[in-house]
DNA sequence: CCCCCCAAAGCACGATCGGTCGTTCTCCGG
DNA sequence: CCGGAGAACGACCGATCGTGCTTTGGGGGG
């Protein structure tokens, strides 16, 4: 519902219309930039003049604000819902970073993660949209700091660990890895992050041996690597 | 030497002008990004002209591959050398890290690091800039994990360590801890990093106890913060 | 002290920016 | 099937973009 406009009588057409042009800036935003994503080059993208397109939007914010909608519904299909279709526990936290790792392996999105690349461009812009793009952190974040809490209350992780402090230091291991990804192109990166949370995981574990992970956990330790 | 331009009879007014453009040039960039940083606001934030600036340089490319010369130098200044300046081992990589914090909390650039900022910017944009991009996160990585190496050697982090998987893991936290600072306001994200990175080195000396770490190690635990 | 030369400014260019017209076409409810 | 409303168009607005050319003024070596 965050995509549907609330405005009366939309015409069918119209409807297909503004959702490929959300898509396709959704795209290019994550390489242009928000603010460097201009209303010229988007239309002649989506195949429409200037004046056609705007016709959808009042104003660029308001455009900003829609894409950002659109993303989120993208984000949405493609990491969280797959991430939350996991068991309960540290299986759901790893299936999260999973498919965030693999969402920018697949270039979902042409630059990486859409709200990191926003969040970089717009973390020292106030205004609306830097605000709602804090929103959406603060949604992720709390993802995967519910799946640590609900592994600590089925004993896989223990008590005593800061559920805050190792979302952090989860999330931190798949930021880094999206920036560096498309910076030096070699997948390598996103093994990196992989390992890295797993390892961090079972750190938390606290020497328990209960932690569950899927098949390729203990194949894909720091030393098997390279 | 790097700032300094090769070309000969180079009056020494004009050389100023030239550092304070390029010192304002860092600065914007963080905040506007290197390809939304025009010349028009440049000029006008140095109190010049928008031609007597680009008497300066030939080219937007000139001028932003030297505004990355300059902020390298800064980076040199503020960072690295402090940095290094710690005994080597784990107490230099902390510093390192200590360092870098500390750059991103004083606010040296407006929108934290620079090159993290540049990077989100053009990591898929190919072309000289996005290169030397590279070329400096290359070396900024490489002073983590040489810095990590000597711990190795010098016996504070086990042999078996994967030092380069240390280095993502630590350089992670940084980056991410750069990337929710603006966007949040709360100083306690750059605390989570200082957390993280020691619990991590901690971690890696493979309950070794001879780890070194400045004083405020013992009391920069995860569970002292509330 | 003079005069060369570089720093800086003024001015202007084509292109593109976000945004607003008036107009035409076409969908779709009554 | 008719008419209102939405979709899309081309033209155009003032502002700003990066980039030139030309001019002026002052610093500094002979």
């Amino acid at each position: 519902m965050a995509t549907t406009p609330t405005s009366p009588h939309r015409r069918a057409d119209g409807e297909r219309s503004r959702q490929a042009i959300l898509e396709e800036a959704a795209r290019l935003a994550t390489v242009e930039g928000l603010e460097g994503l201009s209303i010229g080059r988007l239309a002649s993208a989506v195949g429409m003049s200037k004046s056609g397109l705007y016709a959808h939007f009042k104003s660029k914010l308001e455009l900003q604000l829609a894409t950002i909608e659109t993303a989120d519904t993208v984000f949405r299909r493609e990491v969280v819902d797959p991430g939350l279709a996991a068991p309960a526990g540290t299986a759901r936290v790893l299936a999260l970073c999973d498919a965030f790792l693999s969402h920018v392996e697949r270039g979902v999105f042409p630059g990486g993660c859409f709200f990191a690349a926003v969040a970089a461009e717009m973390n020292v812009r106030p205004g609306p949209v830097r605000d709602r793009i804090g929103e959406f952190a603060s949604g992720w974040m709390g993802a995967i700091e519910g799946g640590i809490r609900e592994a600590q209350s089925l004993g896989q992780i223990s008590a005593e660990t800061d559920s805050t402090q190792l979302t952090f230091e989860t999330n931190a291991m798949l930021v880094a890895a999206n920036l560096a990804f498309p910076l030096f192109g070699e997948p390598g990166i996103l093994d990196r992050a992989r390992i890295g949370v797993r390892e961090r995981l079972r750190a938390a574990s606290d020497n328990r041996l209960d932690v569950r992970a899927d098949g390729s956990f203990t194949a894909l330790t720091a030393t098997s690597l390279g």
